[in-house]
DNA sequence: AAAAATAACTAACAATTGTTAGTTTTGTAC
DNA sequence: GTACAAAACTAACAATTGTTAGTTATTTTT
């Protein structure tokens, strides 16, 4: 019995994000999380060293997913609207995987201390790729020639919001999800 | 001298405001919110009866502001194309206004205890006002038929993080940004 | 200029914070 | 069943929290 079931820390873990979706990563003490998980405080620290590395954890572990995954799709040799396809499906797979965890990594990042710097780098690679991908699209003609920056927050913010949303859809059916969510917003919604 | 210059209870709630967008609102202690207002902490409450008074006065204005401007927009005669693109403006029009506010309403609500349930209510009017602008138009066929549900969710979700956006654009404007957004919202980017 | 109101200050409070030290319980290996 | 490690516990710490009391300084009104 290696590891079907969660490490002690892997559920610490899992438990903070889902604190500190709710409330935020600083209105949630260690002592909040030691209840939810069903013990004392002070034997957290069995597990785990600090808070801040529990958000560190969450956090960087997600971020590094999304910046290596759009390093993958960007390097394809596909149209721009494949490319932005299939960051529509990475958003909404990592996602639906790490609600939690994604609510953290919008939110709380600010409190990263150490691991701010290294964060930030991770995240403007991600828009700086994002970018790229848009700015080849309008330049071969597949993309409307709007202002870029608008187009770039507009969808961006969308994808990044998405753990609002999808842990309400019970039943979700990814597939289709990510069919309809890049008609919307690649095609719009005017008829 | 009425008030071209703010009172010191506004000037705290502005200060508080921006100090919130920062760290959120948990991480803002009232020494940190003094200095910044250039007192010392206790002088605060000469102004104001407590920190979460703070939090309430900036979520429920900026909160019935939009509740009650949706309600104006919704009640007009024509088509559901020209209430979406008011309800953009609106967004953008509050937002510039006052965008540290909007950080607030979207990162802190749930930190409000007793007025949170009036917020949840007027979240409910606003999000029940959007979704019938949304549905009469498919209805009418004016919007595509497509899931109403991630339609909504991508729409709302660009214009309420309008507020990380618009404060980076020194010279705003307003009229332009309106126009190019509606556009990418509802025609899409793809040509 | 005196009086009154406003707004700043210092000092302190009780509660809560993340974390540590030291101890006891629990589970596993021999 | 004894030994060892893992993981829980109790108790406490120093720092920080929002807030109050009481006092002094500043501004406004008379």
């Amino acid at each position: 019995m290696r590891s079907n079931t969660l490490s002690r820390k892997e559920q610490i873990c899992v438990k903070a994000a889902q604190l500190f979706k709710e409330k935020g990563y600083s209105a949630v003490t260690m002592r909040d999380l030691a209840a939810a998980v069903g013990i004392k405080a002070a034997s957290l620290y069995n597990h785990i060293t600090s808070k801040q590395q529990i958000l560190s954890e969450i956090i960087l572990d997600i971020a590094q997913q999304f910046t290596d995954g759009i390093e993958t799709i960007a390097t394809q040799e596909t149209d721009a609207i494949s490319k932005l396809k299939a960051v529509v499906s990475q958003h909404i797979t990592l996602t639906a995987d790490n609600p939690y965890g994604m609510a953290a990594l919008n939110n709380d990042w600010m409190h990263l201390e150490g691991k701010l710097e290294y964060y930030l780098k991770l995240r403007s690679a991600y828009e700086k790729q994002f970018k790229t991908i848009v700015l080849e699209g309008q330049e071969l003609g597949e993309l409307k020639d709007v202002n870029s920056e608008i187009l770039l927050f507009s969808i961006l913010t969308t994808l990044r919001n998405l753990y609002l949303w999808i842990p309400k859809k019970a039943d979700l059916e990814k597939d289709k999800l990510i069919e309809e969510l890049s008609e919307i917003l690649l095609q719009g919604i005017v008829k």
